[in-house]
DNA sequence: AAGTAAACGAGACGGTACGTCGTGTCTTCCG
DNA sequence: CGGAAGACACGACGTACCGTCTCGTTTACTT
């Protein structure tokens, strides 16, 4: 087991048992076993270190062309809140935003790293409905996919309330029923 | 101008000259040419004393019974738009979620005084237009605010991407043509 | 019992209770209630309030004539050791003798109530030793007077040791059989 | 130059300048351009960082066997008197004094660093002194060196005036001539 | 007896220093 | 010779007292 996997996988667990305001540098290299210079020669500072911790092993967003696009969508939006509700999301998401604000780098690699690659396939996966006319020809996909994900994070952050299955459900039922066009060009 | 005084307003001007992560309570102590102590004496950490200079004018959720449901939904989009688009909650609110985790006692009077009021009230307007069928008996009126809480936030948050006018109506239209329904019960 | 009495019977307790560098004026203030400004409208500071509390019910130096020279001396050479040894001084003294040290005004005051009277005393019964000629003419009083609570005060400051009731006598014998002289003028 | 060395000199640099109670840890550490942690790395207070600070360079106690006993005596009651009528020992000690009434670990330091080594050499030559005939048997050589250490620092403590030499062997002379015994056993 | 002034308790206030902690850089020394 | 160990400069933290300053509220003296 090499540093890097050792730091890491130091840095996850320190981040579950002591959250993410208590996790120090210092205090991961200690842990680790590893000299302090050890993590900054890999990463900058915590947040990045955080943000490469945590990045992997969260849940992808399904695109398998089933045929069915009500299926896909609903297992789209499951997957969206299965991200947000994730334990190391709702540990140092929060955190990992404020830090963020001074780093205009660093938020564009969360960003890059977290969002845009999922947003981009549950994209395609509603672009898919739209084809197969489950939705209409000018349907504002972004919109709904930031409805979708910002019900589902805000619920996690304000109220510690987790969208269950039934609820998600029912939000992407009402979206395909009418969902919200593009503005008119 | 007392010290109380002093202190809130020196909070927010350095606040917004140099972002939440450079304000400090030494600094915003010297800056206010007072004490720490005085600032200790009133709050007891840095995100309880933000939030409180923050909690004030920021814009509220409009209540008013125009007789024209539509229009008041709307207005209370945009409100929420207003909200979390202005630029004390942009530069303070990634922040005090994050330090907020460690004190539950914080978080909750986060939520009481920025969102559970404003929520309260647009459940109201949306209530009236239940009332008035502009929205069906079974509306999950919770479930919209949030959708819509939540898009706002989140491209606020990740893209930075404030919802215009035109965006906010398109989203607003959508709901209203079908919106979530509570569950069967 | 008035403001002042209380104040220093409590300056008196908490430095027998805390020390001197555990005394603080609010402390003091609070235990007497007693507000702050009551101690500082009598006493400029610490030291100040501390050197009065202690200056009192300190032993004197006995000058009775007896007519005997000899054992005059050696009460004195005693009484100078109760003075030096006793636990308002010990306690005091060394704190007392390092705050006044930024403060000329304070300095003489300590000097004059708590050497230059008793030194003085000592002095008479001294010259009333040479008077009778158990001291020769020439003798330097002074000097003899500074060795003496020089040495007990040496020793108990650095050796917590107080000079015992023997070594004063062997002390006095001593300095009796060959006192020094006085600079040939 | 390494940190240590920085911080000593600097010590005694703002010591002689601004005098022992204006000496502040931060201050120095700020003047020395060295972090207040790594004052605190290596002494736990004030006092004990002027205590190590003061230590070096004082003058010490001859020792050499000269053959003149009533030489050697005069030698060491100079030394003495140098030693306490030193510019660091007059602004440090009283304070280090105080100070060091709450630390029973740093007034064995002080004591054994300054007081004990010094005493002890001064005994040698008293030893010698009664070796040779010079002083009787009995004498009580360690309550002269106190009377004679004591009444140089009494009359520096409170009266600011250094023992001048001839005051001094005027002081010996009289030892000499009839020095205080040990008891009878 | 009422009115007024002084002294008082309480404690907020602007400041200064404290001693601790974490950062990110740098050096030392061991395997 | 790469990496652990940790010293280092820096700067914020939250606490404790300082000495000054308002506040009302007793007291106790004057009228």
């Amino acid at each position: 087991m090499d540093a890097r996997e050792r730091i890491l996988s130091t840095t996850l667990a320190v981040l579950a048992r002591d959250g993410y305001s208590k996790l120090t540098i210092g205090g991961v290299a200690a842990e680790a076993r590893v000299g302090k210079a050890t993590i900054y020669r890999s990463w900058p500072n915590k947040p990045a270190l955080v943000l490469d911790a945590v990045r992997e092993e969260l849940p992808a967003i399904p695109n398998e062309d089933t045929g069915d696009s009500n299926a896909e969508l609903i297992s789209v939006a499951h997957a969206l809140a299965d991200l947000y509700c994730s334990q190391k999301i709702r540990v140092a998401l929060p955190a990992l935003m404020a830090d963020v604000a001074d780093d205009s780098g660093l938020r564009s690699f969360l960003t890059e790293n977290l969002i845009d690659g999922r947003k981009a396939t549950s994209y395609q996966v509603l672009a898919r409905a739209v084809e197969r006319g489950v939705l209409p020809e000018d349907t504002d996909i972004s919109l709904i996919l930031d409805c979708w994900a910002g019900a589902i994070l805000f619920r996690s952050l304000f109220f510690e309330e987790n969208l269950d299955e039934d609820t998600v459900r029912r939000m992407v039922e009402a979206t395909v029923a009418s969902p919200p066009r593009l503005p008119a060009a």
